[in-house]
DNA sequence: AAGATTAAAAATGTATACATTTTTAATAAT
DNA sequence: ATTATTAAAAATGTATACATTTTTAATCTT
């Protein structure tokens, strides 16, 4: 059942699913193979997590990309995962350090998508903040950054996002090693949020 | 199916659902006199939203509260709902901020629970809001302040929760007509904050 | 006696069938 | 011609039945 949710977000993301009409149960039952239940399952779940919006009281529709969202999304981000990254410090051994660096190291490949990219990101993320041993709060921070995927599909998203990304990720790295905590937390706040200004202007001069 | 949502909510709070042991899909839809398939819709649903945990790969079971977790409700709730009532500042007409003094009229009310008292003050909170117009940054706060609920159910909950709480809708009231926005975030700010921290420590003395 | 193995029981996931609600479009009224 | 009305079609929600997985407990092994 997780297979099926998490091929209908590729299948969102990648446009295989019509945009700008409702999809209908049977449809998607045909579509994937599988009877109504497992899909209405799914869907339940997308429209919890924003991936799918109500159409009317019958059928869904993939939202449109919006800047005020994808605003929403990284300033919420940026609030609760330098929480989230506060939580980890302490426990953030050189072996963690270890499996985040050798991720970021797969950050350099050049042939990666913008989605690959946008994974790899979180997995990242993810990797640090397991560790600060809060799973409320770390659930709703990986629901946000799965939504932040929505707004990664582009082929021109915004632009020197690898470079900058991925050398903020080892000044991260570097500052958490050497205990400077208070630096690390600012490191991270910037980086979301400059991050998420990069998609906000994106989003605008593209509408 | 949201009426067993709130159903299933309201059972949870007041205990009458058992804790400590998996709640399996038949026993609950014998209980509520439905098949198992809107009974699992609402547990996927209730799942999400923290109000039940997976007990293994079968059943579910009721959380038990945990200062952690309240900690981390409250700060989240700090965090987002300051962004929130920023967007909301520009449109808060009197006729809006009227509603919000109607419910905390209603809050004056002596013999209402703590429960009732967490419902109205939500109501109130989204009552302002609504006006920043920014759905899924709402959302999120929506459902934190739904999770907040299942920490409000003892018969001696913080103290004096009631009094202060009131005299500082009243006074954020005052600083929004007044147009005094700076004052009147951090005012929030300090009201989630406070009502965490008093949240926080029952919980660590009661545990 | 403690632990592993296996078979029965029970629970969940899925499919199909039915009931209810919602949508659509055709007809009637102003 | 535009708006209401109404009936047919289609979609969703729910119930029942079945398949698969998981749990439980009884048996066997060491």
């Amino acid at each position: 059942m997780v297979d099926l949710v998490d091929q209908l977000k590729d299948d969102i993301l990648n446009g295989k699913l019509p945009k700008g009409r409702p999809l209908r149960q049977q449809e998607l039952s045909s579509i994937y193979g599988v009877s109504r239940i497992p899909i209405r399952d799914a869907i339940a779940l997308l429209k919890n997590q924003g991936w799918l919006i109500a159409h009317g009281k019958a059928g869904v529709m993939i939202p449109e990309l919006n800047w005020q969202e994808a605003e929403d999304l990284y300033r919420m981000r940026m609030a609760l995962e330098v929480q989230l990254l506060e939580h980890a410090l302490p426990n953030l051994s050189h072996e963690v350090l270890g499996r985040a660096k050798d991720i970021n190291l797969q950050l350099n490949a050049p042939c990666l998508t913008l989605l690959e990219r946008g994974q790899l990101n979180w997995d990242l993320h993810a990797t640090l903040y397991k560790v600060a041993n809060r799973p409320t709060l770390f659930n709703v921070v990986a629901i946000l950054n799965e939504q932040v995927r929505r707004y990664m599909g582009f082929q021109d998203g915004p632009l020197n996002y690898r470079d900058t990304s991925q050398s903020e990720h080892e000044q991260l790295f570097h500052l958490i090693e050497n205990k400077q905590f208070e630096q690390s937390l600012c490191l991270l706040e910037d980086h979301i949020k400059v991050a998420g200004q990069k998609m906000v202007e994106y989003l605008k001069s593209n509408q």
